[in-house]
DNA sequence: TTACAAATATGAGCATGCTCATGATAATAA
DNA sequence: TTATTATCATGAGCATGCTCATATTTGTAA
């Protein structure tokens, strides 16, 4: 129980490597997959409330107690998720050549598109992810990965935006934008989940005439 | 154990009043009245998810599933603070003759600043209460209850726009404006929320320059 | 007053998300 | 190899929101 020598830790010299090696790394890369597998089957079949943390470690072929060293929370998981969404966008966006020379509104329109293309997927869990994410203090909306990711996205949003303006036209409002347009895709996403609308034409055409008039209004000289 | 003659209930000719008497009324009102009191305090003291229903039931003075005779889920406690929050901001915006012949968004904008002056009190748990009535099927935005609240919202909002539409301007997006204006409530209730600057001023800015321009776009000649 | 039915209160107990003490295993040092 | 330590797995168990069978109270009819 007594740590007999505190002192002799100083004789240790050499810093532990923190890099993992072989087996280890493997091993626990493996169970990740494991988890987010068995998670994304069980949130697809059955939804996010309906489906256990005990479900899923069954379904991975692991304890239960395992999950929470790989994820602060059942709602963490599904961060992976909105990580690949925003991925998806992204690349998506960037690869459509013929949006390089596009309006701005229609560049946010395309990048929404691509955003909705991927959820459409996995609307069933969204609700509560999305909820999670907007409460403070939440690991889905605050943990370093999440900012990150976040951070990635507003990025992208504030190159989209510079890449719009002339010169000219550079205003204090473009830090502001930003933010305002991911306050706005929340309100979307929010319009998107009660669409019932086949093909969720009515958040089509909600988006579309909303950013019109958003980037007319507070991007002036897009 | 047995029904022995159903039919006999035939027999029994006067229904039995619906209308409670007495005492019954009365124990119940005040039960109700307990469980409120208590868990406002509770909240505001310790906040939402700290506060469990075992402690509510204590400070109450109540078995812990009477509350749930009341109430469905604890969240649909909050309900009640929603409700006050609606009667308050309409009786004030009703009360304020310098409104009645007042531009459209300055109704809409002051609307809106009485609903946050009441939820300034409660901060501390709008959050969950908020999310918590945001997900589909939720007892807090689905019961009875709730959506007769919310029509009684969206009827005050149409009363407001209607108000201010000249016969001439009458479109088919005044029934979709009052939905339009209750998502964008939502949005500026997360801009609230997330509102560190001093009085809540930026969310001011941003409430008076949105509705603005989204009463100038969405309802023209008003 | 008595008998009965409806309304309401009660709290033991359930399922679930998550914790934590303990054990197993892989990497490293001697 | 052997000893040691850091990493990771495990599952019993905890706290909490909520349920439900049962008990209690109140209103009503005879």
């Amino acid at each position: 129980m007594t740590r007999e020598k505190p002192r002799s830790r100083k004789a240790r010299s050499r810093r532990r490597p923190k890099r993992q090696t072989g087996k280890r790394a493997e091993t626990k890369a493996a169970t990740q997959r494991k988890i987010l597998q068995a998670t994304l089957r069980l949130f697809q079949r059955r939804g996010f409330d309906a489906t256990t943390t005990k479900q899923i470690a069954r379904a991975a072929g692991i304890a239960e107690g395992t999950i929470f060293n790989y994820f602060r929370t059942k709602e963490e998981i599904a961060l992976f998720f909105f990580e690949e969404e925003v991925e998806h966008a992204i690349t998506a966006v960037r690869a459509n050549r013929r949006l390089a020379r596009a309006r701005l509104d229609e560049k946010l329109f395309a990048l929404l598109q691509y955003q909705f293309e991927y959820l459409a997927k996995h609307e069933r869990f969204i609700w509560a992810a999305l909820l999670e994410a907007l409460r403070p203090g939440s690991p889905l909306a605050f943990s370093a990965r999440a900012l990150s990711m976040r951070a990635r996205y507003l990025g992208f949003v504030e190159e989209l935006i510079a890449s719009s303006l002339r010169r000219r036209n550079r205003t204090p409002v473009q830090a502001w934008a930003a933010q305002a347009f991911w306050i706005y895709y929340l309100g979307a996403l929010l319009y998107w989940l009660n669409d019932k609308s086949p093909g969720k034409q009515n958040t089509i055409a909600f988006v579309d005439r909303s950013l019109k008039a958003g980037v007319a209004l507070f991007v002036p000289g897009a």
